[in-house]
DNA sequence: CAAATAAAATGAACATTGTTCATTTTTCCA
DNA sequence: TGGAAAAATGAACAATGTTCATTTTATTTG
């Protein structure tokens, strides 16, 4: 190994470390408790440094952001064990959920916090690489239910995004706190129970 | 009018001052842009004056997330013109989702940011009255809409829950940059697109 | 009306934040 | 071994929410 070599890897090291204090930080605390200062103590670096690593906040947070989406497309595999379309849609609708009620700072930092996208902006990308292949891991399956039969007069993007909103819109409420205080009878499941429903919905086309 | 009245009604008028100025910065520049300075000075009060009147940041954004309640209340007054449960439902939706595209900031206040949800727990309030009030109108609708015989076999809370989830979620993915970058077809009119699919699926109720 | 009291308004000061950059330390090769 | 390149440092800056001793204004009382 070249002398570059090893320089390059430590880098990459250094990297990874600060991703994982971070990581570690904001599952603990949340991102507003997740400072510069903070990841830096954490690894014992100081504050300059990590601004070496990563251009800014946001470049961290996106960093994550990332790191999310590989962990969700590993619980997504199980999914491949299921052939029929309408199967594998309702257990990619529990998987998500599922995995936004386990995480759900994770889950608010993939769909809802602004750090990750002011990146994107920052960086003059015009495409959330992220979004786009999990929008068309869920369109491909939706377009496979329509090919043997279901959603009868739907069109397929509209129809796929407004799969996502719903269990989107389920958990959204839940993580930010807009179903605590509503006075329901079952809180502690509503997530869950609206989902049912969505299900009983999918039956019927 | 005692003096002591007198009194009352100016301070009532700073507080609505301040509001007044509060909303104005903070549909024009979002919630981040919006300090107590910023407040301060648009009022010509200094910045001690506007914690006499509330308590801290999170208690004006409260306020103001009460006010775009209340504005959105008006504009379902136009809801109690149709007979037809089914069509006040799937108005409601419409009239919910066009509130938040004119108002992305309002919206984002009232469903997603965590400043009125912080207010509430630092006052120990364990009912959000908002959302209280805005769920029963909605479960009223869908309540009217099962006694008329539509959503067989479905709960009515949850139910609700997911209908109010499904217009969240197309309107939250808008407003917080996720369909931005997914490289849809038609994204300027994906929201109303995926309402239009969700129409569909109600139809067949 | 004048003095005393109460209420309201002030803004300097503090702790924290993200961020920058001149300086120091370390690394590495000729 | 010396010097250049790279990496690391942390003091310093601007901006934020918040507090509170002080000042100003309003009200009441003798």
């Amino acid at each position: 190994m070249s002398s570059a070599d090893r320089k390059a890897k430590k880098k990459e090291e250094l990297k990874a470390l600060i991703l994982e204090a971070s990581m570690k930080l904001f599952v603990e605390k949340g991102i507003e408790q997740t400072t510069i200062r903070n990841i830096a103590d954490a690894i014992d670096y100081s504050i300059g440094t990590v601004y070496i690593y990563f251009k800014d906040k946001n470049a961290i947070f996106h960093a994550l952001h990332t790191q999310c989406f590989a962990e969700l497309g590993v619980q997504f595999r199980v999914l491949y064990d299921l052939n029929d379309p309408m199967e594998r849609l309702k257990a990619m609708g529990k998987l998500y959920i599922q995995y936004a009620m386990d995480n759900p700072d994770k889950y608010d930092l993939m769909f809802s916090l602004k750090a990750p996208m002011e990146f994107l902006n920052d960086t003059q990308a015009n495409e959330w690489e992220e979004g786009t292949a999990s929008f068309e891991v869920l369109r491909t399956v939706v377009q496979e239910c329509i090919m043997a039969g279901h959603f009868k007069g739907h069109r397929l993007e509209p129809l796929s995004y407004l799969i996502w909103g719903c269990v989107h819109g389920l958990c959204s409420l839940e993580i930010r706190a807009r179903t605590k205080g509503v006075l329901l009878k079952n809180p502690d499941t509503i997530v869950a129970d609206g989902y049912d429903e969505f299900l009983k919905l999918l039956d019927k086309q």
